[in-house]
DNA sequence: ATACCATGAACAG
DNA sequence: TGTTCCTGGTATC
C-alpha cells in the first residue's frame, strides 16, 4: 500500500534491474494487452517517480504510466524462470534475468509525452525531489481555507504524502489536522515539510514506513518495533490519551487532542 | 460465502 | 458529499 517512499523506491529498484534491458512485455489479465504487443521487446530507457505515479520509459514518444492507487502492487522474481503470472497480472516486465509482476493498479496506460506533461502540471513539488520547491507548497497552503489535514493529501498542493504520512507527521509537528491552512505560521509550515521530507526519505531508505515523535522528527523512532505514532493506534505514545479517528476529507485522521491543539 | 476494509483518487452532481 | 474502481487480506456469518 504505497505512499511516495514505496514509488520512488520502486523507481530506484525498477531502474537498476530493467533499465538499458530489453524486455518482455505481457498482460496476462489482458486489459493492457495491446500495449504490451507493442511494447514488447523493446529496450527500456527510464523508470521515473513523480510523487505517486510511475513512467516507464520506452523511446519513440512511448511511455507507461502505473499508478498503484490503493491495491496496487509490483512483485519481483529473481528465480528462474519465472513463475507463471496470477490471472490478475496487468502487466509483466521480464529481461530474462528478472520479472516484475504489476496487480490491481489504478492506473497502468500507455501514453505520449504530452500525457505526461500534463500530469505532471497538476502535481505540486514533490517531497521526494531534490529540487522540491517548498515556496510552491507554502503559496498554496498560506492561502487556503481548507484545513491542513486536506491540503496535505491533495498531491496539487504538494507530491508524495498518503495517510499515514499525513497523521505521522501532524502529530510531529503537534498541527492539528483541522487547522485551516492560512492560519499556519511559516515556521510551522517549515516544520511540517522537513518533517514530512524527512520521514518519506527515510520510507524510501528503509522500503517501509517508520516515523518519529513530536519533537525528534530527525532522531529517528525512539522505540523498537514500533513503525508509527499515532495512525492507527487506540493510545497516544506520547501522552497515554485516547487517540481520535475522525474524517479529514475522503479519508479518516488519527489525531491526539492533548498533544495537537485544537484550532 | 459474504462483507468489509486498506498507505488512492477520479468522477458525478 | 457520495459513488466507483482496483485487488486481496481479514473478519463475520
Amino acid at each position: 500500500m504505497p505512499e511516495g517512499h514505496t514509488i520512488h523506491r520502486l523507481a530506484r529498484d525498477h531502474a537498476a534491474v530493467l533499465v538499458g534491458r530489453q524486455v518482455r512485455v505481457s498482460s496476462p489479465q489482458g486489459r493492457f494487452a495491446e500495449a504490451a504487443l507493442l511494447l514488447d521487446r523493446r529496450r527500456l530507457t527510464d523508470v521515473e517517480a513523480w510523487g505517486k505515479h510511475l513512467y516507464y520509459h520506452f523511446g519513440r514518444g512511448h511511455l507507461v504510466h502505473v499508478h498503484l492507487g490503493l491495491a496496487g502492487r509490483f512483485d519481483t522474481w529473481t528465480a528462474r524462470p519465472a513463475p507463471a503470472p496470477l490471472a490478475s497480472v496487468r502487466l509483466r516486465l521480464d529481461t530474462g534475468a528478472v520479472a516484475v509482476d504489476l496487480r490491481g493498479p489504478a492506473a497502468c496506460e500507455l501514453v505520449t509525452p504530452a500525457d505526461r506533461e500534463a500530469l505532471l502540471a497538476r502535481l505540486g513539488p514533490d517531497l521526494l525531489r531534490a529540487d522540491a520547491d517548498p515556496e510552491r507548497a507554502w503559496a498554496r497552503v498560506s492561502r487556503s481555507r481548507a484545513p491542513i489535514g486536506v491540503l496535505l493529501l491533495d498531491q496539487s498542493v504538494m507530491a508524495g504524502v498518503g495517510n499515514v504520512y499525513r497523521a505521522e507527521a501532524l502529530f510531529a509537528t503537534r498541527l492539528h489536522p483541522a487547522r485551516e491552512g492560512r492560519t499556519l505560521a511559516r515556521a510551522e509550515f517549515d516544520r511540517l515539510w522537513a518533517t514530512l521530507r524527512d520521514m518519506l526519505e527515510r520510507g524510501v531508505r528503509d522500503n517501509r514506513i517508520v516515523t518519529y515523535a513530536p519533537g525528534r522528527a530527525h532522531r529517528g523512532p525512539t522505540r523498537e518495533g514500533e513503525r508509527t505514532w499515532i495512525y492507527g493506534r487506540d493510545a497516544c505514545r506520547v501522552c497515554d490519551g485516547p487517540v481520535e479517528r475522525v474524517a479529514s476529507g475522503a479519508r479518516d485522521v488519527y489525531v491526539c487532542p492533548r498533544c495537537q491543539a485544537r484550532p
